[in-house]
DNA sequence: GGGCCGGTGTCAGGGTCCTGTCAGGACCCG
DNA sequence: CGGGTCCTGACAGGACCCTGACACCGGCCC
């Protein structure tokens, strides 16, 4: 889960917000100025930061710009202070978004899962790994050991149908019908084709399968493995 | 410069909002309600977008839905409401910032800086490097050792779609309608024709492709190099 | 123990589909 | 009219898919 880096100077406020952000399921460190802010952004790279403005150590736009210096990671403020002008030096520091208090914890955690989602959505692609092996399947890729393994069309999506149903029995027939559709029941040879063929390109030692597994007059089994 | 469209059903709102948004050197582009901001933003896509929550047909949030189902544009929603659900269900929406009103020209247009930072800070990126090949996307130009590479239209758009997708397998399917539109499904010669193209002007072996690869019954892949 | 049988893994061959390539003509624009 | 771009059709070569045949294994009956 993302990981959340609070920096505020009065501890019932981090402790506040640690509670709620935990309770949604983040990970939370917390500093209490603006050195130690710097500090644990180093030390535990965040995937946003909390950041109050008024802290005891250094003014709060230097924090932002001490932070910019390395690193992008999305930056919302929190502030007693309403000024426009505030703000504004704010966001022109370099900060990404300015809360006034007092504020709602719906709100902050909404703003919150805004700034992460913006972060989040390019590089998130599901993939499926066993042995040296990984699957994405958003690029409709295969590298084993890294080097890149070359299916055919019936070869992927056999191996797409199998490894979205991890540890479950797959019989025949579902297999055979997910993968050459309807009226080609009765193919199972072709099906034993391409197990085979899977095994060859993906198994560490193809005679004796691991996570090709064959359930003798039932069907096959993707077993996912570490 | 920056592209902003502002939709607001009020005009006074929009005019004030249009002044001051050119007199700090944007491009300003108005609809007064839902169907026209989704129209104009398909229409001449902007940078950033000013959504007024109130408009008379539609709902604001369905305008952000609407937006979000193809462009990942920056959204900065206006609102009367301060209501704290309201907020939450615009940024969950896809809104990236939410001002309430009455709210000071300074502030948003810092928080409009803030989030076209973020966009080009991203875009500055904007050049794929493959072999001897640089592609600018930003500038539209392709070199090859330094050398200028001239491409057509037709070529630049396949191009810019491949890359744009580094390591992705494309079905012929979604390149045929990316870069020729729906209704262009079957034109499956003419996509060879132009991947032909693009391998002569850019392969190192036009005959053995390295970046530019095919996947036989699936799509093409762009595979980025040092 | 020997033979039979259903189920599975393996191999090779031919048919089919896909891809790369070329030439030729339509179209737009200066 | 000329240059450039785009589209269409045809063909050769290659990749892929399906089919059939055979070997192997375990269980069962005789």
């Amino acid at each position: 889960m993302s990981r959340v880096l609070v920096v505020d100077d009065e501890p019932p406020i981090v402790r506040a917000l640690a509670i709620n952000l935990r309770a949604r399921g983040y990970e939370v460190v917390t500093a209490g100025d603006g050195a130690g802010a710097l500090q644990q952004a180093a030390a535990q790279p965040p995937d946003v930061v909390v950041l109050d403005l008024g802290l005891p150590d250094l003014d709060g736009v230097d924090v932002i710009t001490g932070l910019r210096t390395w690193t992008s990671v999305p930056i919302l403020v929190l502030s007693g202070r309403s000024d426009s002008a505030d703000k504004v030096d704010a966001l022109d520091a370099g900060a990404d978004d300015y809360v006034t208090k007092p504020f709602g914890m719906d709100e902050l955690t909404a703003r919150l899962r805004a700034m992460l989602r913006r972060n989040t959505t390019a590089e998130s692609s599901a993939t499926v790994e066993f042995g040296d092996v990984v699957v994405d399947l958003a690029a409709t890729r295969v590298t084993r050991a890294g080097q890149e393994v070359r299916l055919t069309p019936t070869e992927w999506h056999l191996l797409e149908v199998l490894v979205r149903h991890p540890g479950r029995l797959l019989s025949q027939r579902q297999l055979l019908t997910d993968v050459w559709g309807p009226g080609y029941e009765t193919a199972q040879g072709n099906l034993r084709l391409y197990i085979a063929q899977l095994r060859r390109k993906l198994e560490p030692d193809p005679s004796r399968p691991r996570y090709f597994r064959t359930e003798p007059g039932m069907g096959y089994r993707f077993e996912a493995g570490p």
